[in-house]
DNA sequence: CCCCAGATTTGACAAATGTCAATAAATTAC
DNA sequence: GTAATTTATTGACATTTGTCAAATCTGGGG
């Protein structure tokens, strides 16, 4: 993949809610700027104000806290074609409880809180496609909400399975476990029992 | 309180982010009608599909799901001032996970599914507004991720007494234990030790 | 104002999960 | 390819939390 081609991904999840033209394409995207990231690089530390909001065109973000011993938990995570920050610092450019961490080598576009707000007031049809995108994840926090408020760690743990399977496969179970808020052991003895 | 004064709040509601002219005031709240509910009233069942939004004047709504064995789980509390509904069923229009139910008396304004999006279309400002809402109720449900994901029972119950006071203070106690995903025993003990 | 259904508390016990430590396995970095 | 480091598993045990049952309290409706 060329230089060229770094921003398709990011039309094309644009396309998908509103029809723009190729110039109005180009100029949302050169608000984006691309970035190359290491396996385990940190992108946003706690306290830190995030300044960038991110579309993944691939690999994995994964955004998480760490408590006063060093214990770790996921938040959310980032895959392809979506886009996803420290949501509440970056929104309200406050600073963050959140590390954001590449949990895989990744290619990235990044935007500033500026831009992004900018866009929002002059770029026709982008409050609404971001509005539905809020929506739409505001709909899967509450889910995750339902579940860890009614489900014991081997429902949660088969929810996950039956959702969203590829995340089990691809990222260590220790990030499986503290997304689920159980430990790895526990998780371990779950998948060598069920 | 008379009959003319019930749109007051949710003028002041849409005042607080945009300015807009009497009379555009008056559409929009043209769309919403006015209702009074009893103690313990269910306004919606799991399975149906939403029709409604509410605003509520005074009084508390409570999303919550039910089990096989009937037990509940509160997934959400609507309070004075505040706009909610059974949301990934009234944004989608599917059926429900979730009850609706009034748990004191209140007095609230409801607006349809269909109302609802055509404001967004036609209300200047109004999908800003609710962009803007959509934000801060999607980075409250992160915030109760959070704690849902990284604190035991008594570090949620400080939380919440430290948070909204008045929400322990006003609900029966089932409800906050349902609430924080945790038994009724549990919290009656938490408060009796602690 | 009283009664009663529902709510809360308390006790005894069971089950789920966490913690710590040791070992085994896998993956990365060189 | 190999050593070093991280990650995953397993065991033993402690702790938390849930469950069921009974007793007590409370407040809303008549």
């Amino acid at each position: 993949m060329n230089d060229a081609d770094v921003y398709g991904q990011l039309k094309q999840y644009l396309g998908k809610h509103i029809t723009v033209s190729d110039e109005q394409l180009a100029l949302f995207c050169s608000k984006f700027k691309h970035k190359k990231t290491k396996r385990g690089e940190i992108l946003l530390r706690a306290d830190e104000i995030a300044p960038y909001s991110y579309f993944v065109n691939n690999g994995c973000l994964r955004v998480y806290m760490m408590d006063a011993e060093g214990r770790e938990s996921t938040r959310f995570l980032i895959f392809e074609n979506s886009v996803g920050t420290a949501f509440p610092s970056f929104t309200l450019q406050e600073p963050s409880m959140a590390y954001i961490q590449s949990v895989e080598p990744s290619e990235i576009l990044y935007i500033t809180h500026k831009d992004f707000n900018g866009l929002l007031d002059t770029f026709p049809g982008w409050e609404r496609v971001y509005r539905i995108d809020l929506e739409r994840e505001y709909i899967a926090s509450i889910r995750r909400i339902e579940s860890l408020i009614t489900m014991d760690a081997k429902q949660k743990y088969n929810l996950l399975m039956s959702k969203n399977p590829a995340l089990i496969q691809r990222l260590p179970s220790r990030i499986i476990a503290d997304y689920l808020g159980i430990s790895q052991e526990t998780l371990s003895r779950l998948k060598s029992k069920k």
